[in-house]
Parts: structure tokens; sequence; C-alpha cells
RNA sequence: GCGAAAGUGGCGGAAUCGGUAGACGCGCGGGCCUUAGGAGCCCGUGGGGCAACCCGUGGGGGUUCGAAUCCCCCCUUUCGCACCA
């Protein structure tokens, strides 16, 4: 039925619609049957010649089911992949669960479900919702992190690692909960309270714990940043959290001869270093501790450490020390100065003791001046001397040059610092030596639901690593798994698990009882999916070169620091062994935006959670799909609302009008339209070019919004096969069932997904009139439509002729006239 | 405080190698069709003005024939980090 014409005769039922109107639960019905039935989403792995690896974040699968945010993701990055496939390279792109971890355990043990029973549950119906989607996803690569097929290699990368002299154990400060009797992680800990209980202060307790020494590989993960195919945010995100900073380390000693390292960025005011200060942690401060002040140490020692690790560092910021009653030597200076302890000196940064410089920083500046210690300035802006008193600390000034630092008064500060740095080394004092913000990773977690670290330990051979071929170390099933008042591991319970011979010399000996961090679990997934029906291999080698490292990942920034850095640092250790051939595991990421409700943020807590299946039963798939996609630039996320759906649904209602007409024309008309209707054919050339642009750069918004514009033009003029055949293939990575259905509505019997994307000629995809702009003084006064690539002569001719303008150039010559091809012409008198 | 991104109609947003501001969609107004219409179709829709025109991209300066776009200052929002020495 042509457009226009489209009242029905029939009458009581559906009296507007036509017979043939598109139905979205019935067209997506069928196709995912379909799907289903001809494998129309399975990739040969092995045969592939043109392979892309179109990767998504895997979900967490929470209780309360896929949430918009989720599809918002998904559907995105399954755009990608089905452009690429219409592009003609075989995309494979699967999908699975991340599901160990404290959330699950947490939810499991409040609804009081066993976690293994949970999951399956969860997965089961997440996947089902995925599949509602409508993703190209190959599930036959689906992976489960909590499957023992998975979490075996996860336990042989830790052993990889171990080997690799990269997995290492020492004491290490944890967030504690008196009340849960456990450790909690730094984003469990609110406000100095444990979420779980409010009331309960957070105390921070010394265990032994697993560290991945991810610093070691700091400089090379900073370094790949530069010329990654990412998104800038992301890259520029994890450039912060490595945190690299140039300075020196400079040596005080006591009279005693003990030697204390600080780290300064500010060698320059060594001069004006007129006391030490150490983290009250700092394995010396016991020993410099007179006897005088050792109640006033310890008392103050005791008092940090009952404080949390985050209150440590976000509370309360004034100033609190106290003096440990001795001095070292300024190395510049060669004054003693006192050595205090204070918890604004971090443990876990540089050496954990700094130089206090009070003139020039802020901190030594607040500190000073409630401790009544001395304030000199070393660094002088234009106009200062060394005499200028500072009323506050002045820490980068402009310009400004040494003072009160005997031989090198007058110098800029920055070539002083090299200068310093330099002379100090030379006497042993110290060296230039870099910083990093990045800590090891600890994978420890005194948890029952993670894979269990591999690892024996005998009291003969030490700590001894599984073997292999004992792989994997299976989580026993325990009935009751919840922390107990110990602070040791659940799994120090199962007493049969616990208690094994030692894999060196057979006497008894103790697992492990920790099991390792989710992280771990996400950071090599990758690498897992193209072979995850192998039992043999954590990752086939020829899979592996042939499909990775993967082609194109989206995915949240809210990962861009733990996930894809611990990813990047498996991916270059297990390369450095020889286990991967390359270094970096994703080419190119993008960061997709975040899907907002009222201006916050989605969250459970917050209760502004929306939930996709209401409207994919009411919308359809595709038409929820392609609102997502419509709301804002893909890359920056927005505000969902469903005001506004009706308009992507009246969008398809159109096509599918379209494309009921168009079957009815004889196909590839192509030629006849550059001789008769040509605009609509240049304007078909302009859609292609637009939508290929924007599908590719992820600017999903404005792809739709040409393919609006195209549609609302093909309805004023005759939709031809010739017209419609490459919108409806446009249209498929954005709303697949519905372009299949269109596609066989059209004639053809396989799937849309095997045709080929269409080509568009640049020069066609120009329109043959263009309107110029007509200014006098860079004000519009008129427009004119003209041929493309009129000369100037030309226009401006026609310009001056024109009525409108002639009012504003007057009769006087142009002084100048501006003339921007098939743009513009701005005449100046 | 530091770092990054961003401020455009009633709303979501287009347009940033300087060159028609407001594409596309929602909403709204008018009309057609209709027993009816939260359906569909057509027209209109930044503000002011009868009009010629004038004013308009967070605010203020500047460069330019011409600025949402470039430069300087300020304000606001979002995100990340945060006593990092």
């Amino acid at each position: 039925m042509a457009p226009g014409r489209r009242k029905s005769l029939c009458f009581n039922t559906m009296p507007d619609r036509p017979n043939d109107a598109y139905d979205p639960q019935a067209v997506e019905r069928k196709w995912e049957r379909r799907w289903e039935e001809r494998g129309t989403h399975h990739t040969d792995l092995p045969g592939a010649t043109r392979p892309y690896f179109n990767l998504m974040m895997f979900p967490y699968p929470s209780a309360e089911g896929l949430h918009v945010g989720n599809v918002f993701a998904f559907v995105g990055a399954d755009i990608q992949g089905r452009y690429h496939r219409l592009k003609g390279r075989q995309v494979f792109e699967p999908l699975g669960f991340d599901a160990f971890g404290i959330h699950s355990e947490n939810f499991a043990i409040k609804v009081g479900t066993h976690p293994a029973e949970l999951i399956p549950r969860n997965i089961a119906r997440f996947r089902e919702q995925l599949k509602r989607i409508g993703l190209m996803v190959d599930w036959r690569y689906e992976v489960q992190t909590t499957d023992p097929r998975y979490y075996k290699w996860t336990q042989w990368i830790f052993l990889q690692l171990l080997r690799a002299g990269l997995a290492v154990k020492r004491r290490a400060a944890v967030n504690w909960c008196p009340a849960c009797k456990t450790v909690l992680a730094n984003e469990q800990v609110i406000g100095g309270y444990c979420e779980r209980h409010p009331d309960v202060k957070v105390e921070q307790r010394m265990l032994d714990q697993w560290f991945f020494t991810i610093t070691k590989y700091a400089q090379r993960l900073l370094d790949h940043l530069e010329t990654a195919d990412w998104s800038h945010s992301t890259r520029t995100i994890q450039a912060n959290w490595i945190g690299r900073s140039e300075g020196a380390e400079l040596v005080f000693e006591t009279p005693a001869g003990k030697r204390i390292t600080v780290f300064t960025t500010r060698a320059d005011t060594v001069f004006g270093a007129t006391y030490l200060v150490l983290a009250p942690e700092h394995p010396l401060v016991s020993e410099l501790t007179t006897n005088e002040r050792r109640p006033d140490v310890t008392d103050y020692r005791r008092r940090v450490a009952a404080m949390d690790l985050v209150s440590r560092k976000v509370g309360d910021k004034t100033k609190t020390g106290v003096f440990t009653g001795s001095y070292a030597r300024n190395p510049a200076t060669g004054k003693a100065v006192p050595i205090w302890i204070a918890d604004y000196v971090l443990m876990e940064y540089g050496t954990g003791a700094i130089m206090a410089v009070p003139g020039h920083d802020e901190r030594d500046f607040e500190f000073a001046r409630a401790m009544k210690l001395p304030i000199v300035r070393v660094v002088a802006g234009p106009g200062h001397d060394g005499g200028t008193p500072l009323a506050a600390a002045e820490p980068e000034i402009p310009d400004g040059r040494l003072v009160n630092s005997p031989g090198y008064d007058g110098l800029p500060w920055e070539d002083a610092k090299r200068r310093i740095t330099a002379d100090l080394a030379a006497k042993g004092l110290g060296k230039a030596v870099v910083n990093y913000r990045l800590h090891d990773w600890c994978i420890s977690r005194q948890r029952y639901w993670g894979p269990p670290i591999p690892v024996i330990y005998c009291d003969d051979c030490g700590t001894v690593p599984v073997p292999e071929q004992d792989l994997p170390v299976v989580l026993p099933a325990l009935e009751d798994f919840r922390p107990d008042d110990s602070g040791v591991s659940p799994l120090a319970r199962a007493e049969s698990w616990y208690r094994v011979p030692c894999p060196g010399c057979g006497k008894p000996a103790r697992r492990e009882t920790d099991v390792s961090d989710t992280f771990l679990d996400s950071a090599w997934y990758f690498l897992r999916y193209p072979s995850a029906d192998r039992d043999d291999v954590a990752y086939d080698g020829a899979l592996t070169g042939k499909w990775l490292p993967v082609t194109s990942y989206i995915g949240g920034n809210e990962h861009a620091v733990l996930h894809l850095m611990y990813s990047r640092f498996v991916t270059m250790a297990l390369h450095d062994l020889g286990l991967l051939g390359f270094e970096e595991p994703f080419t190119r990421f993008r960061a997709h935006g975040t899907i907002v409700k009222d201006g916050a943020k989605m969250s459970k807590s917050r209760g502004n959670v929306v939930n996709p299946d209401a409207y994919v039963e009411q919308w359809g798939a595709d038409t929820f799909r392609m609102y997502l996609m419509f709301l804002g630039p893909y890359q920056e996320g927005g505000d969902f609302r469903d005001a506004g759906i009706s308009g992507i649904r009246r969008f398809l209602d159109k096509v599918w009008l379209l494309t009921g007409a168009a079957a009815q024309t004889a196909p590839g008309a192509e030629q006849a339209h550059r001789d008769g209707a040509g605009d609509l054919l240049r304007m078909m050339h302009r859609t292609v070019q637009r939508v290929t642009e924007d599908t590719e750069s992820l600017a999903y918004n404005t792809a739709i919004a040409a393919m609006m514009e195209y549609v609302n033009a093909l309805r004023d003029g005759a939709p031809t096969r010739a017209l419609v055949e490459p919108l409806v293939v446009l249209l498929a990575p954005y709303a697949p069932h519905f372009a299949e259905e269109c596609w066989e509505r059209l004639g053809h019997t396989g799937s849309v997904m095997d045709a080929a994307w269409p080509g568009f000629d640049p020069a066609l995809a120009v329109a043959e009139q263009v309107e110029f702009v007509i200014q006098v003084n860079g004000k519009v006064r008129g427009r004119l439509r003209l041929s493309r690539g009129t000369a100037q002569e030309t226009a401006v001719q026609a310009a001056l002729a024109d009525p409108g303008v002639r009012r504003f150039t007057g009769e006087g010559k142009p002084r100048k006239v501006i003339f921007v091809p098939d743009r513009l012409v701005n005449i100046v008198v």
C-alpha cells in the first residue's frame, strides 16, 4: 500500500492499521527463533580470514536482572559488531558472566540462599534478557567465572605470575569491621563506618596478603597509553592513576648514623627543610623515639592505627602529630632538624617520610604553624628577597629564584632542583628517582565466594604452588560460608579440604584459605572466549594469535582503572613469560557514557533503576535499542526518560510502509534515478555516507537522524527498491529483527546480516544545487540557490543583483569580497 | 585542591580545519480526516516587532569581513583522584 493512502476499508478493530502493520513482538519472536535455528550468530573461529573480535564488558549477573544501563552498553557494542560484519569482517561477539565476589556473597547471606544455587538462576535470567535484546552473540563461547572449568585457568594464571616472581606475599593494612568480623573493601567503608553497620567504626588491621607487583610495570603501562587507540578520557584516568612523579630521594642522617630517606619533588627547597615527618607506621619510629617522648609517640601511633584507611585519608584534615625527641642533619644546611611523626604522611607513598618545607608546602606550613616550628623562605618571586615574610606557603612561584640557599641563591628554582639533586648525589646523600602513585594489586580476599588461591603451606617446604595438573582447586561446598570471629577465611573451616599432603614432600600441609579478587577473574576473560570450549589449555595458541588482541572493546569508564589496568598488566606479564605474542590486550577501546535517571546515576539504593523488560514488551527490542541510541551522543550517555520513544516507533512504521511499497517495484532501478529523480539518489548516497561515518565513530544519534531525514524525503517521492534496500541494510545494526523482516519483505531469503554494507559515491553524495549565503558586512542579507561549483565572479554578480542585498550595499563599490565556494559570499562595503 | 569533559529553544540534542545557529526527535499550536481520537496526514513552532528589521549558543572582554566554534578572565555542572610530599 502506498503511503498517504493507508486508510483501511475495514472498520472496528484497528481501523487505521493496515493488515500487514508492523508487529514488533511477532517479528522479534520470529527472528530470534530463526537466528537460533540457522546459527546466524555463529562465528567460524578457525576459518575466519578477516577476524574482528568485538568485546563488551561481561556483566555481573545480579538478582535484579539486566538494567537499562547494561542494555545501553551492549547495544552500542553490538552495533559496532553488526556494522563490521556487514562490512565483510568475521565478527566474534562473545558474552559471559562475572559472578564471583563479595556482592554475590553478601546478597546470598542476606537472602539465606547459597550463591552456588543463586548464581545459575540469575545467569539464566540474564541470558534470556540478553537474547531478547537482539545481540549478535555467539553463545557457544559463553564463559562463567564461577565455573571450575574457568577458574581452573584463573588459578593457572596466578601460578604463572607466581613463577614470574610477580606474586608475592606480604603484610598489609586492611579495613576491619569489628561487627562483621571481616575485612572490607575501601568502597564498603562510608565516612569511617561500615556500610552494613552505620554505627560501627572501621579499623585497620595488618594481615598477610598476596600481591601482584603491578608497580614493576608502571612505566610500561604509562608509556603504551600514549599511542593506544583508546578514548581520551580513559587514557587520562589511567595516566593519573599511575601518577608518575619525578623527584629525588634525599638522605637525612641522625647523630647515631641512621639514614632517613625522604622523597621530594622539590629538592630545590631542601635549605628550607626545617623538620622531618615520618608516617606513624614507619619502621624507624620506635628506634628514633627517646624514652622521654615514648608515651606520647606510642599513644599517637595507637590512635592512628585505630582509624580506618578511608577516614585516615579523607576525614578531618586538621594537622596532628608528635615529636620523637630525635634530630637528623639536613644534608644541605648541615643543621639538625627535629623528627616528628604525623598522620598526614602516608607510609604507602614515597618512602613514608618527608622533609617538611613549610615555606613552600601548604600542608607543612599548616603543621609548622600548629607545632610552632620554624618557617624559612628559600624561593622568592620578582621583587621579593630572602627577607620577604611568608604569610602562607608559596608552592610554585612563577619566575622564582632561590634565596637563603648558600651556593644556589639566584638560580631559577627549576634549575636548582636538578643542581642540588646532582650535588647531593655526588656526596652519597641523594639520587634522582621516579615515584608512582600506583600500588601493588592486593588479590587476597578473606572470603568464600571466589577461586581459592592455589598455594599450599608446608612446614618443611614453605610456600608450595599447587602443581598445574592438580588444578582446579575446587571451592568446597560449604553450608555455612559466613565469615566468623577469627578473622580467618571461611575456607579454613573446611577441615578435610584445608589439610592436604605437601606436593613436595608429602608431609601434612595446609591450603591457602584466601580466595582471589574478582578483578583477577575479569583480567583475562577475553583470552578465554575463543577457547571457551577447550579444557586442555587456558587459551589456544593459534586461535589467540588469530583473534587477539581484541579488535574493539567498548565499556564503561567506571572500569577505566582497575579492570582495564589489571587486564593490561596480566597480558604484559604473560607476554614476558612467552605465553602471549602481544603486550596490549585491547587495540581499540571506547568508553560509553552513563545513562542516568533524573540526573542521578541509576542504583538500587536510589531506587531509580529502570528495568528494560517493560519497554521491550511494550515497544519491542528494536524500538528500545534505537531509542537508547538516539538519546544523545553514545560516548556521553544521557538522562533516561521515555518521552520520545514514540518517535522511533513512528520512524520504523514509516520504513515498514516504504518497504511494502518498494517491494512492488522492479529491482536494480538505480540507473533510472540518475536520469530522473536524481535528488533522491543523491540523498541516498549522502545518507549512506553519513550513516557509515557516524556508525564507525559511535555517533549513533546522528546516524539515526540521517536515516530519519532520508525516510522523510523518500515519503515525498517514489520509494523504489533501489532506494529502500540500502536503507534496510543501514538499519540492520540498529534494529536487527526489524531489518531482517524488511529484508524478507523485499524478497530476500537469507539474513540481512549476510548482505553487504552499501557503498557510496562521494561525487553523488552532494547536492547539485547549493544555497549560498549572501552577507553584507558579515550579516546575512540573502540566500541564493546556485549550482555547485559556481565561480566567484558569477556568484558575486548574482549576489549584487539581488534586490535584498542591494539595499545594504548601496551604490558604492564593494571594498572587499570574501568568497567561500559553495557556501557564502560576503560583501564588505 | 588537582586532572578531564561539558554549558545551545519548553525538552533530548545537531552544527566546532571560523562561514546559513537550532538538523533529527519529543512537546506544543493550527488544520484535515473522523461518531470519536492519546491513531494517521498537512502546516507552523528560538525571543521581540504590524513591518523593514533587531536580539539571541553560561557571563564579561578580545581577534576577525564573519565566532556556538579561536584567545584571556569569571561562573556553573558532571566525572575521576584527593594530606601523593
